[in-house]
DNA sequence: ACAAAGAATGAATATTGATTCAATGCTTGC
DNA sequence: GCAAGCATTGAATCAATATTCATTCTTTGT
């Protein structure tokens, strides 16, 4: 014997393997899934394309895994945001607005997440986000419920329609910031913000707030 | 000279054109546009693949067109649909059921035409698409503003946040249909429909018709 | 019936990337 | 320094489809 793997090699590797996923996530931030090139992603990172087949069984699991990591943190954040204190209205507005700016400042990596085709491996990963996502905006509603600062509803409904009034606004193809001032990140983004989070709450509460 | 192009030829020839056309949209309305095979849509239309190229420059101008006439389709029930007798609200309501109603019947249509990335040529029609959308949906909140009967508001915005509002929730990853009773198309449709649209209704006006 | 011109055909080609794997280079324990 | 293993490399391979084009079939006017 005279090869057996040792903490150093471990580390290298674990450190090649973090430098991966930070290469993908950049490239899938600039054009989403879909575009982001095994090639690609082997220059940023500096290694063969060879390699990355050996941290990851394919380009769907890397994927995959990129998504996981990706999602659990904008899910924590939520789960942050709605963890405050006040009533159902003021943690929701909270959370609301923490999803609408983290989306505007970047939208091509909030469409990835939310609205991007992807392969089923990534799909089944998706699936487990929203159910979060969708679990934590519901539960929030249905407090508000209770409270009675929220009228009745189909809560799990009409946390969709939260996710995808923000998304849509922000992100799709009509939104602001693919139409005007692209670079320049002008203070009226908080209006833009105001306004959508303002539209999702009345939806919710039917109030003029 | 022996062979000039005649009436009947030129009649064929449209026949052919609109067979083509037809089957596209078959495909697109099972799979959406990505996964619409040339080999497929010839083998529907019974012809073969080259004869598709005859009719049209590319996939993705034959694209285009589809989305173009679906899309126009749309629209123009939409604008029906607003132009009933009524107040603002009344008109939007009946506009948002049409076309929440219209997005259940067929969600892969639905998803194809507002959500699936497309090629560029595809995506410049769809921006046409959308513009018309948004200015029909904000004329007719201003005129909900002007009437009084809708607070203040950026129509442009909010039109879009509609529009996002119904698409994710009967489109999207999580939409109802995805995840229940698949082939079974309960009456609870009406319910689900009533639930977004008064949330929309709600997100626009502030009360809680 | 014939020849000219267009239309249709579909097998062959081109393209775009993911994935493989034989060759080469590093690490490790002695 | 050396041999045994593992890691890396990247050119070659494979796969999935759109697109082409030489060939064949139809239509038309005489």
């Amino acid at each position: 014997m005279a090869y057996r793997e040792t903490e150093k090699m471990r580390q290298r590797k674990a450190e090649a393997r973090k430098k991966i996923i930070e290469c993908t996530w950049e490239c899938v931030s600039e054009g989403g899934f879909r575009s982001a090139r095994i090639t690609r992603i082997a220059g940023l990172a500096g290694v063969a394309t060879g390699t990355i087949y050996r941290h990851f069984e394919s380009r769907e699991d890397l994927f995959a895994e990129i998504f996981r990591l990706a999602t659990q943190r904008e899910v924590d954040k939520v789960a942050e945001a709605l963890a405050v204190d006040g009533s159902a209205v003021e943690r929701l507005d909270n959370a609301l607005r923490q999803f609408a700016r983290r989306a505007l400042k970047g939208p091509m990596k909030a469409w990835a997440l939310i609205a991007e085709p992807v392969d089923p491996k990534v799909e089944e990963e998706r699936l487990v986000y929203r159910k979060a996502y969708a679990n934590l905006f519901e539960q929030a509603i249905r407090s508000g419920i209770t409270e009675g600062c929220i009228p009745d509803q189909d809560a799990r409904l009409t946390s969709t329609c939260l996710v995808g009034a923000i998304s849509e606004s922000l992100v799709g193809p009509l939104s602001p910031t693919q139409t005007e001032t692209p670079p320049g990140h002008d203070n009226n983004e908080d209006e833009l913000v105001d306004t959508i989070v303002c539209f999702c709450l009345r939806g919710l509460t039917g109030t003029r707030s």
